[in-house]
DNA sequence: CTGGTTGCAAAATTTTTGCACTGGT
DNA sequence: ACCAGTGCAAAAATTTTGCAACCAG
């Protein structure tokens, strides 16, 4: 498990019981929405309030703690912040699994944007299709 | 202008003037939210309902004539279907612009996807930066 | 101590729904 | 004439806000 007090305290948030809950939710599940996180937490945590959950969200999101992830047709999820990567998104069950291998696209992007004169910052990739797990599902 | 008559009825859909400003205006101005479709359409017919634009939404982006982009910290966008591209999203002004050349990419991505045994149906980048009137517009 | 943080309840916003009426085909 | 589509108003869902109590530093 990483080391949140720390990561808490390097971005001038106080160390709670419920952010260290949250980080510890969302590092265990990779990718979650805001009703996602609240449903986790509150297990470990039952007095937690929904509005501290997006409180929290939002502020984390602005220290870059977390990234909100956007997905088509449906509710943004958020994942710890970490190296790049791109996302496979099901659309079957809507599991977000991180692929690293960004360096290879990357190239591509930097071309791109120079010529457009467009101050490049943050890149964001999601492949949209069916994960093996649900493939088996369909086709037994 | 597109034929937007024949692909409303190619995909089933009754041709209403409601849906005809709907599509104009998305053509018009790229990428819209349902607030910025509202704020437009009832311009220029204005007994038009927000029912009805989110109704029309939800079923045109079921039958494919639309597709939904999701943004960072921002509400999602809507676009007519068209070829494969990637988005510059400016985090100053929000404008989203298109960008071809996806082929580059598109082999990276499929040569990561067939390797995970998930089935690659859509792709969507997202390259978040400012753009270039916003960048002047900061340093004149 | 003390300012940031929480939880609650209320407010604001956004999206969905039901239904009578309208209008395309 | 039929039934998809519309508009309205109400309901549901989501997100934000204000504030008193609380607690980490």
């Amino acid at each position: 498990m990483r080391d949140y007090v720390g990561l808490l305290k390097e971005n001038g948030l106080k160390v709670t019981f419920q952010r260290m809950n949250i980080l510890e939710t969302i590092e265990k599940n990779g990718h979650m929405s805001v009703e996602d996180i609240y449903d986790e937490v509150i297990k470990v945590h039952p007095s937690i309030s929904l509005a501290t959950i997006y409180k929290n969200i939002i502020l984390m999101v602005e220290k870059a703690v977390l990234v909100e992830v956007p997905i088509s047709g449906r509710k943004p999820k958020y994942e710890l912040a970490k190296m790049d990567h791109i996302h496979l998104v099901c659309t079957e069950c809507g599991d977000v699994a991180d692929k690293p291998c960004m360096d290879e696209a990357g190239k591509v992007f930097l071309a791109l944007t120079d010529a457009e004169r467009f101050v490049l910052n943050k890149r964001q990739v999601n492949l949209y299709g069916v994960c093996a797990s649900c493939q088996e599902a369909v086709a037994p």
